[in-house]
DNA sequence: CCCGAGCCTGACAACGTTGTCCAGGCTCTA
DNA sequence: TAGAGCCTGGACAACGTTGTCAGGCTCGGG
């Protein structure tokens, strides 16, 4: 049934479109669209007559066809694993800011590091045609992307290489972050040192139990099994595999955290001990300043890793950048205290 | 220059769309799309060669398109403050999570407390055709959202009620948690309560200041003008408010804190201060708990928060929801000792 | 053997915008 | 005063998809 085009713009759900308002000014199509767009070759008074129309109906323009005029759609996709996460805050920000500054629009979503998720949400993004995507990986294959990629969708990677594609990807120094913070323990008099970690799987994780084992090596020091505990998750995890390190037979004088939710459950678990334990964590975490004693960590910028990646993002969309490169930014240890706590034994 | 159909796949940029998918199955458009969408009446043969022919040229559907013609988008805006503050994270992520389950996505920006830049961000969402919007308002008037409304789009605001329209909001009983938290102040010996918060143009901000004085009056104790610290941010306005109150002439015993970002910094400051000083901030913060004290806060629950707003969106979209209504969440006080330090003096 | 029913399939218009192109009226100059 | 050029405005197609509708095919029953 067809509408009658002069109520249509009354209905209820029903926005007026540039038809609308040029009949309303009593213009053609193309003059509203030109004054939308501030386009020149109209006069003051046709814009204003236009403008008026514009305003009494509520017009707004529908991006959708003009994205499906113009092929790009000035927004760009981030796909990460948890904004709870307070990683992801910054991160998540200075990825936006950038967008902002490039006048484009941010799309999110989680992938619960659920790696049939994350592909179900970066091809939901791509239909959408956004411009570019910025994916905090949770599978390790991304073939899928390949049609993408050859499509012109720019992409970065970052916290974690792409699997079997050539991609952008900006990184901590995971491995060497974690080497340092073992080191320092080991400097601070510590041999038997406990390393809790995610899933190797996950490249973080690997890498930073590379770095744990390299630090260990390096200082001639032979690694117990039970001093590692890997592929741990959900702090009840993380508490007992602690708990099993600081009381089982061969007892850890220092633990290495691997991420800051391990970080943050072992504290908890060291204040409940009598004995006085080290602790190094990877990631830096909030108020960790003020805690008794401070906690010492590896911190990565996450603002700074979310910027350089959307700025990566953007030169490629410019034409600038071609080959994907891997960028790995330093990290940083910050000494307050709990790891320099010497061996209590 | 008119392109050759049958090239335009290839080009570096372009994707395939269902035109060239039926050319290389040998079938019409109208059998790509009905393959895509999974509708019936399609052989499986034909269907079978269709799919050869989607993943051989790596088509994705153009969603743009889609959404020209269907009308809806299958997806949200959520315009917040800032994402790097903790309080935004789980919300955020809560919003995503009835999202995904109503099949949506959902697009973001922050507004940095910029009535302006609030309101560009939500034209832009609009222009976009989100279905619907999760809005914590940076301005005070909102007329601007009038055609919108009555175009159909779902609203909601959030921790903050809009200005001169009639629409949804879901926030926490600021008022009431915030006179909970000084009236816990005031049971345990407390006089001298030092109020330190954002701006009272800001909502919460203002019944949060409502709440303190309103505990002040039922208690009958007179507030001095030098108690109140209103409208400072960053932290080192915040520091210099707290030290005036605790060094200057009629101290304070304990300082009520306005908002997360305030108690972190009160903490700091009350760190270097030997006078023991009680506190109750508004807003949990993490780790609160094995800080020495641990810190009492009135907490809200900001995952609540998101997902009654999100649902209340999606009702708005079935059309069970019509009539605009306030919803107040409750607060909770949670004691963990440093609300609990008597009186110094 | 023929006809109708039912199942597949495809042609076509429409969604709202922008790029192209042309027409008409104006001004300016020779 | 006429011609050239400029400025403004509008008609039209195209972007890629989906809804409508009609045509052709097969199969079963009369």
């Amino acid at each position: 049934m067809p509408q009658p085009p002069l109520r249509s713009a009354a209905r209820y759900g029903t926005r007026p479109t540039m038809k609308d308002v040029a009949a309303r000014a009593g213009v053609g199509l193309k003059t509203v669209s030109r004054v939308v767009n501030g386009e020149p070759g109209v006069t003051p008074e046709t814009e204003r007559r236009v403008q008026e129309a514009i305003d009494a109906l509520g017009f707004r323009r529908n991006d959708s066809a003009r994205v499906l005029r113009k092929g790009r759609t000035a927004s760009i996709g981030l796909v990460l694993e948890d904004l709870a996460d307070p990683f992801y805050g910054p991160l998540s920000r200075s990825v936006e800011e950038v967008a902002r500054a490039h006048g484009a629009l941010l799309i999110n979503g989680s992938s619960a590091e659920d790696p049939e998720r994350e592909q179900e949400l970066v091809l939901a993004l791509c239909a959408r045609r956004v411009d570019g995507l910025v994916v905090i990986p949770a599978g390790d294959d991304h073939r899928y992307l390949e049609p993408e990629l050859k499509a012109g969708v720019a992409t970065v990677f970052v916290d974690r290489p792409a699997g079997h594609i050539d991609a952008d990807v900006v990184l901590s120094d995971n491995f060497g972050g974690a080497r340092d913070g073992v080191a320092h323990l080991i400097a601070h008099g510590h041999r038997r040192i406990g390393f809790i970690g995610d899933m190797p799987r996950i490249h973080t994780a690997a890498e930073r139990l590379r770095g744990y084992r390299a630090a260990m090596e390096d200082a001639g020091i032979p690694v117990a099994g039970s001093w590692m505990s890997l592929g741990v998750t959900g702090p009840e995890r993380v508490r007992r595999a602690a708990e099993e390190m600081l009381t089982g037979p061969d007892p850890v004088t220092a633990i290495f955290a691997g991420n800051n939710r391990v970080t943050v459950t072992v504290i908890r678990v060291l204040a409940g001990h009598a004995r006085r334990v080290a602790l190094v964590g990877f990631d830096d975490i909030e108020l960790a300043d003020l805690l008794q004693p401070g906690v010492t960590v590896v911190a990565q910028d996450a603002s700074d890793i979310g910027r350089t990646a959307a700025e990566r993002l953007f030169r490629q969309l410019d034409g600038t950048l071609v080959t994907p490169e891997r960028i790995e930014l330093p990290t940083r240890l910050i000494t307050r205290g709990s790891g320099e706590i010497p061996p209590a034994d």
